[in-house]
DNA sequence: TCCAACACTTAGTATGCGGATT
DNA sequence: AATCCGCATACTAAGTGTTGGA
């Protein structure tokens, strides 16, 4: 049960431990403590929360008493924090650098005086035109760019304005629906108990979704299987079942469908070129007019315009719901949002959409309900469009706003951490692992999701301690991904965990009962409007990437510069914890890499064994020398020989092979096998060699050969030694982390232009073509003197 | 006032492709 | 040419944060 502690010798490397008894385990406790919400007045001394109470009363009971006046002093703060903000707007403008960028950091309406904006401001549309003329013609200066240049400073100016309305006319063609199932061929079954099974065709696709996955670690997982099973029952139940009745997952018989599915993919892998490109000119036509959009004129591109096909539900880490069958969507439960006075895109023949809509206050052109979850999900623009670079500059201005901020914060939540009143000084004490290790707010999660965890909602099950200020964070994040740290943290912080952590409280009680993500948000508006906790995660990110960036020498090849670059990089991926599996073929590459190492070391005793042979006397003066590497024991060096002789004669009747094909296309003779065996005559040459010195410690010495050359040789595999352990190093030591996670979403892309210009390390190799085509408004606007 | 619904960002994985290697 | 390998992209799940309605 309590393997949240229990194993934390385990290897990072090998994270995701199966958190299935957790979930059963804490379950519902979990529930029991949750209530949080009435801290939302900071001030109740009385507190008296009812449920969460249970469980923490004791540790809060003391403090609260006096904190009243403390409460007061928060509100003042608040209140003038609030207002500070307003009279001193836009705090960005600091990067001096394009004067065009600047200006923004609009009169901070009020949270939401916007909100009235619902009904279609015709307004604030026509204003919103007017000022974006007037501004683009200021800038018409530089026009070469032409169309492009010009939308992109549409965006930008645009982002001065009303931030709710996204658009004023909206066209597009809607979605494009998946092929309809195609059944499988009458000899390919389920078979029950041996027997082949009709299927109907509902029921078939159903099977037909797990037997393709038959071989995948979800359909071993007990949880997939039994989740898929009932749907596929309930489905086969709802069209009319099937002569045999099918009781048991484990009578049934997906070997067939499996087969048959693996054929399809190979026949597909198999295909030429030119017929693989046939088909991708087919498939690329009939999704070209879902592509494009216009949006305000402007052709923008679509990003997921594609209905998600149906399938088994893969839900990650140990998801109660996953396997389960997710549904055909039907372009009846499909809404579309589109301009006004539009053409309205065609639903598919014989169909109707759910509805369609106009709201031009969001940014989605379709949306419908997933079966499994209830979740929306929606057609948004490309990641390339305005729209999202739009609130992707805002989001990094946000951050960098927060620079102005941070020294204050720290100040308070620091002087927050011994806060008589509890609720309070937890929430200093989230502040500070937001801050401090970039944790995620951590929202509530319901019985039907898996169990994992963020900064509020950590549980007791999830630090431990040792002293005398070390913390031991071990947990599930977002995506299941396993949180595990041991931190040295500010004493105050570890005092206040293990407080959260007493009794009474036990296993499966929250860390934070009086403390959730809105109060917390609440909390940060006061300090700035639009701070979040997430905030703090762009900002300390996009912060560490500076400090890295700033460490780097400008000097060395731009390879050089590009290696440092990513372990700049690399420390903003630990930072936030991105990780991604190690790739099936990781273990045997760094096999390969190590074998590569040894052999080259056997080379280099080898030479050595040469040199001593020349001149016995060196040997004498440094025996330790020439000694042959401690891994190269007497089993290694067999299948190290093994291996390098296998692979010779590989090559040499490969090559054998190849030049008599060459030979039959051209009519040639071919050659006999009496020169095969000739060729193969060098290689067993050099497996003589090696048993010699095998057998006897001797080696054959070429003509001519010195100890000088000898020499040389030796330093040249020594550093290739050097250069391919450090290679090995650094793939292991990428192996777990991810780092384009952290490069699309949080490293302030200007950053990285910046670097560029400085270093003069070509765009392309930092950004691939679509982050380029992402990050254009970065990649225009920022020089090499640029700061975050 | 609260919470569910909604909107949008952030996340790892599957897959296909293209370039390096042999 | 074949294979290997890593990267880019497509995909969609899983977060955060706001909002509107009971």
């Amino acid at each position: 049960m309590t393997n949240a502690l229990s194993d934390e010798d385990v290897p990072l490397s090998q994270r995701k431990p199966s958190a299935t008894s957790k979930v059963l385990a804490t379950g519902k406790k979990r529930k029991s403590v949750t209530v949080k919400s009435e801290t939302s007045v900071a001030h109740d001394d009385d507190h008296a929360p009812l449920k969460k109470k249970r469980a923490t009363a004791t540790a809060v009971a003391q403090t609260k008493a006096q904190s009243s006046g403390k409460e007061i002093k928060t509100e003042e703060k608040s209140a003038k924090s609030s207002a500070s903000v307003k009279a001193s707007p836009s705090p960005s403008k600091a990067s001096g650098k394009s004067t065009k960028l600047n200006g923004n950091s609009k009169p901070t309406t009020e949270p939401d005086s916007d909100s009235d904006s619902d009904d279609k401001p015709l307004a604030k549309r026509k204003m919103k035109k007017a000022d974006s003329k007037t501004e683009g013609e200021e800038t018409s200066t530089q026009e070469k760019e032409e169309e492009e240049e010009e939308e992109f400073y549409k965006w930008w100016e645009a982002e001065s304005n009303d931030h709710s309305v996204k658009w004023t006319t909206l066209v597009h063609n809607g979605v494009l629906f998946p092929p309809p199932y195609e059944p499988l061929p009458s000899h390919v079954k389920l078979k029950y108990n041996g027997m082949p099974v009709a299927l109907p065709l509902e029921a078939e696709e159903v099977a037909g979704f797990f037997g393709a996955m038959l071989e995948t670690e979800h359909a071993k997982n007990k949880v997939f299987q039994s989740n898929f099973f009932n749907d596929f029952k309930e489905i086969l139940k709802q069209c009319g079942g099937s002569q045999l009745k099918i009781e048991k997952l484990e009578h049934c018989d997906f070997t067939d469908i499996f087969n048959y599915y693996e054929e399809k993919r190979a026949q597909k892998k198999a295909m030429t070129t030119a017929e693989k490109k046939k088909i991708k000119e087919e498939k690329d036509k009939l999704e070209e007019k879902y592509k494009v959009c216009f949006l305000d004129g402007r052709k923008e591109l679509v990003g997921n315009f594609r209905i998600e096909p149906p399938g088994l539900f893969r839900g990650r880490g140990s998801h109660p719901k996953t396997g389960k069958l997710k549904e055909r969507v039907m372009p009846e439960q499909v809404t579309i949002n589109i301009g006004p006075n539009t053409p309205i895109p065609q639903p598919p023949d014989g169909h109707e959409w759910a509805e369609v809509k106009n709201d031009n206050t969001v940014s989605w052109l379709a949306t419908w309900k997933e079966n499994i979850n209830g979740a929306q999900k929606y057609v948004f623009l490309a990641a390339n469009s305005s729209l999202k670079g739009m609130s992707d500059y805002k989001k990094f201005e946000k951050a960098r706003e927060l620079k102005n901020h941070i020294a204050r914060i720290r100040k308070d939540y620091t002087k927050e951490l011994k806060d008589e009143l509890m609720a309070n000084r937890q929430r200093a004490t989230a502040m500070y692992l937001i801050d401090v290790l970039a944790l995620r707010a951590g929202g509530e999660k319901g019985e039907d999701e898996a169990d994992t965890v963020g900064c509020c909602s950590l549980r007791y099950e999830h630090v431990a301690f040792k002293p005398p200020n070390t913390v031991v964070f071990d947990f599930l994040g977002k995506d299941s991904i396993r949180y595990y740290q041991e931190v040295k943290v500010d004493q105050q912080v570890y005092k206040n965990l293990k407080l959260f952590k007493k009794a009474p409280k036990k296993f499966g009680d929250q860390l934070f009962d009086r403390l959730d993500p809105p109060t917390l948000n609440r909390h940060l508006q006061n300090y700035m409007p639009g701070l979040t906790a997430k905030v703090f995660r762009t900002y300390n990110a996009s912060k560490t990437m500076q400090d890295q960036l700033d460490k780097i020498e400008n000097k060395g090849t731009v390879n050089e510069k590009y290696v440092a670059y990513n372990a700049a990089n690399r420390t903003v991926a630990i930072l936030c914890n991105h990780q991604r599996t190690v790739s099936k073929a990781h273990e045997q590459s760094v096999g390969k890499i190590e074998d590569k190492i040894l052999e080259i070391k056997m080379q280099r005793y080898r030479l050595k064994l040469m040199m001593a042979q020349l001149d016995p006397e060196m040997k004498k003066s440094d025996p330790e020398y020439f000694q042959p590497d401690a891994e190269l024991d007497d089993a290694t060096i067999d299948r190290l020989i093994d291996q390098i002789v296998q692979r010779e004669k590989d090559k040499v009747t490969k090559k054998f092979q190849k030049e008599n094909e060459k030979r039959a296309a051209e009519n040639g003779e071919l050659l006999p096998e009496s020169e095969l065996k000739t060729r193969m005559k060098v290689v067993e040459e050099l497996e003589a060699e090696y048993m010699k010195q095998r057998k006897t410690g001797k080696v054959d010495i070429k003509n001519g050969m010195t100890v000088e050359k000898l020499q040389a040789q030796i330093e040249k595999l020594t550093e290739r030694i050097v250069n391919t352990t450090l290679q090995k190093k650094d793939k292991e030591d990428n192996s777990t982390v991810a780092l384009t996670t952290s490069k699309i979403n949080y490293i302030d892309p200007r950053l990285t232009v910046m670097f560029s210009k400085k270093y003069d390390v070509p765009i392309e190799k930092l950004f691939s073509k679509t982050l380029r085509e992402k990050f254009k408004w970065a990649i225009e606007s920022a020089d090499a003197n640029w700061k975050f």
